[in-house]
DNA sequence: CTGAAAGCGCTTACAG
DNA sequence: CTGAAAGCGCTTACAG
């Protein structure tokens, strides 16, 4: 990184720092023959302007704040996907944190944003969320949350519909002739665990009233789905299908099926959520819903934008999910892949 | 973000905004007594510093830049969750950044890090990088690069070695009795790719000096390891064994020989580079190489903190790959999963 | 269209 | 141990 300066600048071009701020920022009011002279001056010089410098006095910082619980795995992969690909649209930055799924923590890497970013993306998908967030983040800072419950203020909201696509699964297996459907639930404490569960249960009691609801619990993780799915193997009613929260668990689940020799579909269906990549290679495939995390980062990064600039108000919504039928559920399909 | 200011917190602790910083930021000669006035007033203010202003004043931004070609898929995912870890243990902040494969971009987003962070993490798997490079990057700033060809002048660079691992898969398919192994290469221009070609050729040329090399162009994808395993079936001399560059073009060479019915390892071995997720799942399970992402990321950050300390010489080198046998290869295994 | 000057919020010699 | 002041590199009213 060059030291050279605004005044090295306005030096060479022989004109003053304040005219060459105007010229590098495109403020119109310059005479031609004088912008091109500041242009060439900081061409020669391998100008940059100093972002801190910047900021400080433009009260902006053209970065973008991204708090997350985790940076590993797929989906954060792909959250910052789409977060970026919108954030580089507009020359934005990406100041990227993860708090390592400690609460604690995450109050200390919004505190940190302070004068680095104009906006705040945060992910905090605790049910004690509004609470936590409350204590940290500014209502008039502009934010807005990805998955998570709603604040207790005006904080616009994020996510995935987890009960529309738990919903939309339930009722699918209900149409492949399933009857008994136990479900693996998933961490107690994460809101999207919460919204699939109720997905399930107020579908089971809406279609099948007389079938009681089964949940187990897991963790998010293969390895609680692999005892979850031994632990149905050892019960005495072993359920038509099996639904996990998420495709891991399920994963796990068909790991300890294929160990004991039970067939899936023939003998248990199996479906997930997520639709991991892993889910369309297993064997059998994976039914599961698919979620575009990527859009998810996108529209979330959009409307901090919007945000920032003052234009809109804080609102809430929902990405829509999809059902991804594969062998796994026992359904008969018809073409491999529709597009 | 509250605009409560230094000076906000002088006033309350009655004390000069000198001593207000000196006491936060733990300067010692301050009296206890002070400082504790201070720290209440902080407190009770909710006080955080603007960290634009603190950039500017202290010529520190407590932030390491990582500057990659992309962002999508598990490697990227990997290579930040490594270089986080150690960059959370030290209170530094990431600022990242995806160029998505321009090497315009490229030099825009390395201007675009100036007074933004206190050194760069960046990788440029293109074979030009050092000129690339030499344009966007005083020599004088902390840098390491990952992944990349060494630099011109003396930037430290940090990489896996693809060559080193690529030696070893050839070893091993040798070792199981193919003599025939075809190749599946990267993109051209990439240097990971150029590394294990070129382990290839030298390993075959020393075990097997009268066995021809047979490589195929691909360019990492899983298509380009489809369209391959086409051709290969599709030629009159069908190879023993196959080794792809990676594991998404192995996977897709392994879909090709499933839908033609040719049976691996039987009668065709397969094996690629990486160890992604998947490898272990497909079936057959698919002998590959590891690479410790997560690693790699963490000893870049590692590198770049002391060279901003202006603790080392900049020094390259290389992290270590593991040969991971599985059944695509042919070998028979010991047991099924050795520690 | 252009410049001199104030100010953004901090840190850090320099005095005392 | 503490304060007054300069300065970090920019932007932006305010004059002209």
């Amino acid at each position: 990184m060059p030291s050279v300066t605004i005044k090295d600048v306005a030096r060479v071009a022989q004109v003053s720092v304040a005219t060459v701020s105007r010229a590098l920022n495109g403020h119109g009011n310059v005479a031609e023959e004088v912008r091109n002279r500041v242009f060439a001056a900081a061409k020669e010089l391998r100008y940059t302007p100093h972002a801190a410098a910047r900021s400080l006095s433009s009260r902006r910082t053209q970065t973008l704040g991204v708090v997350l619980p985790d940076l590993h795995g797929e989906f954060f992969s792909e959250l910052i996907r789409g977060i970026d690909q919108v954030a580089r649209a507009q020359r934005l930055h990406l100041l990227v944190s993860s708090y390592h799924g400690n609460p604690e923590e995450q109050g200390a890497a919004l505190g940190a944003m302070r004068g680095r970013v104009d906006g705040l993306l945060v992910m905090s998908p605790f049910v004690e969320t509004p609470s936590l967030l409350g204590e940290h983040l500014e209502p008039s800072f502009p934010a807005v949350l990805i998955n998570s419950q709603a604040g207790l203020d005006g904080t616009a909201v994020l996510g995935v519909d987890n009960y529309g696509g738990a919903v939309a699964m339930v009722e699918h297996l209900v149409a492949a002739g399933h009857r008994h459907i136990a479900f693996i639930a998933g961490p107690t404490d994460n809101f999207d665990a919460h919204e699939r569960l109720r997905g399930y249960r107020d579908t089971l009691a809406r279609l099948l009233p007389d079938v009681p609801a089964r949940v187990l619990q897991g963790d998010f993780d293969e390895a609680s789905g692999h005892r979850a799915g031994r632990d149905l193997l050892a019960s005495s009613q072993r359920p038509d299908a099996v639904f996990a929260a998420n495709d891991m668990m399920a994963l796990g689940c068909l790991f300890a099926f294929a160990q004991a020799g039970v067939n899936v579909p023939a003998d248990m269906a199996l479906a997930g959520f997520d639709d991991i990549p892993l889910a369309r290679y297993v064997h059998p495939a994976l039914t599961t819903i698919r979620v575009n995390i990527a859009e998810l980062g996108a529209r979330a990064a959009r409307l901090l934008i919007e945000l920032v600039a003052g234009e809109a108000a804080s609102e809430s919504s929902v990405i829509s999910t999809e059902l991804i039928v594969r062998e796994s559920s026992g359904t008969r399909l018809p073409p491999p892949r529709s597009p």
